[in-house]
DNA sequence: TAAGAAATTATTCAAGCGTATAATAGGTCA
DNA sequence: TGACCTATTATACGCTTGAATAATTTCTTA
């Protein structure tokens, strides 16, 4: 009997692609459905080969989940413009595609049912949460100061905090049941609420420049 | 070699002991720890005796998850009194304990994390969340008409869903780092939010009527 | 108190798990 | 081209899994 042929990847690339492999089968069959070799059969490999590029399951399993917390934050924290543009931005490319969707959150449960039984994905889950929600502090203490309204430290933690908590909840809700929402329903409820809470209009998109 | 004794439970107390088991299993070693015989060593019985009461295993975590959110859901769903009252008893009971702690999550995070791959949970979720935000949503309706506001349905409606968002973000945020927050800090945050989303002050608690 | 129903234990099974190790093939460079 | 390194495949091991079945004990009731 012949041996499969295979090709020799590079490290990077190889690592990734089990990665992404292993995101797939948890998208797909859960956590419980992401074996070792349920991972190399999605990769194109073979088992072995996961333990030659990761110590042991757990370590993949960590490895993946800072990919998901990287992909779900990444791009509302690199928003660029006026800091009315950044505000805007952050809030709409946490309710949309490809942030939110079923399946990023079933990325996110998987891993967050992880987080009390695995000290090492709870240290990896409470960097990402405090990043996210310093930069959204920051946002809004550019808002405010711009707007001339109390910035004051205070006041930008606990709008920080609700507003957080806010497109949280609407993140949830939207990846969770999207059907029960109209087109965009959620991003003008979310838009609206934290203009409400904050006591400023944005102004209005101008849908022109899109 | 002597059997073990044993003592023949009335079948409800039996399911309930095994559901029950099955939570803890659920809460402290995630759902790839609740193994049947897991589940039995918790619940003090013998494997085969899960069997017995439930199809298979993926029925008696369907029992689960039903029992899970009816206490997310069954407090705040039952509160009494004036139409304010009963809305800011809605809103602290969900983020107090023990509708918030770290366990609650879990259990929840853990079903979530199925709820793509079982239909049958995914059902059973649906059926919650929507009982969930029409309970609120009434409540929103039944306050803003007695202050002689705007209660019309799509205000509701909106209502409703931002709250619900805000209150399931903070319900979050608490479960997963309620170290993070002062004592009863999230709760001060969601009724002041959700007085300003309704443009509307609730009046101070009494203190001495509790 | 004896018999019968069924709740419970005990045992077994095949399949799948994560991991370890040995064999082999692909790519690089002298 | 040929030798060498190592990425990759292949195979095996011991355990655990959910499930099925057989054996036994408890409890009710006549």
């Amino acid at each position: 009997m012949a041996r499969r042929t295979f090709h020799r990847a590079p490290e990077a690339e190889r690592r990734h692609d089990l990665i992404e492999a292993t995101l797939d089968c948890i998208a797909e069959y859960g956590l419980e459905g992401a074996t070792v070799r349920q991972i190399a059969i999605k990769a194109g490999v073979t088992a072995g080969l996961i333990r030659h590029y990761f110590q042991s399951k757990e370590h993949i399993l960590q490895e993946a989940y800072r990919i998901v917390i990287g992909r779900l934050t990444e791009k509302a924290e690199r928003v660029t413009g006026d800091p009315e543009t950044r505000l805007r931005d952050f809030i709409v490319i946490n309710l949309t595609e490809p942030v939110a969707n079923s399946r990023s959150l079933s990325l996110w449960a998987s891993f967050i049912s992880r987080v009390s039984v695995d000290p090492e994905l709870a240290a990896i889950h409470r960097e990402g949460y405090l990043s996210f929600r310093n930069a959204l502090e920051s946002l809004l203490a550019d808002f405010l100061t711009e707007r001339g309204q109390d910035a004051s430290p205070e006041r930008c933690r606990t709008l920080a905090i609700a507003i957080n908590g806010l497109l949280d909840g609407l993140w949830l809700e939207g990846c969770l049941a999207g059907e029960l929402f109209g087109e965009s329903e959620l991003v003008e409820i979310a838009l609206n609420s934290i203009e409400t809470l904050l006591g400023l209009r944005l102004r209005p998109v101008d849908a022109t420049s899109a």
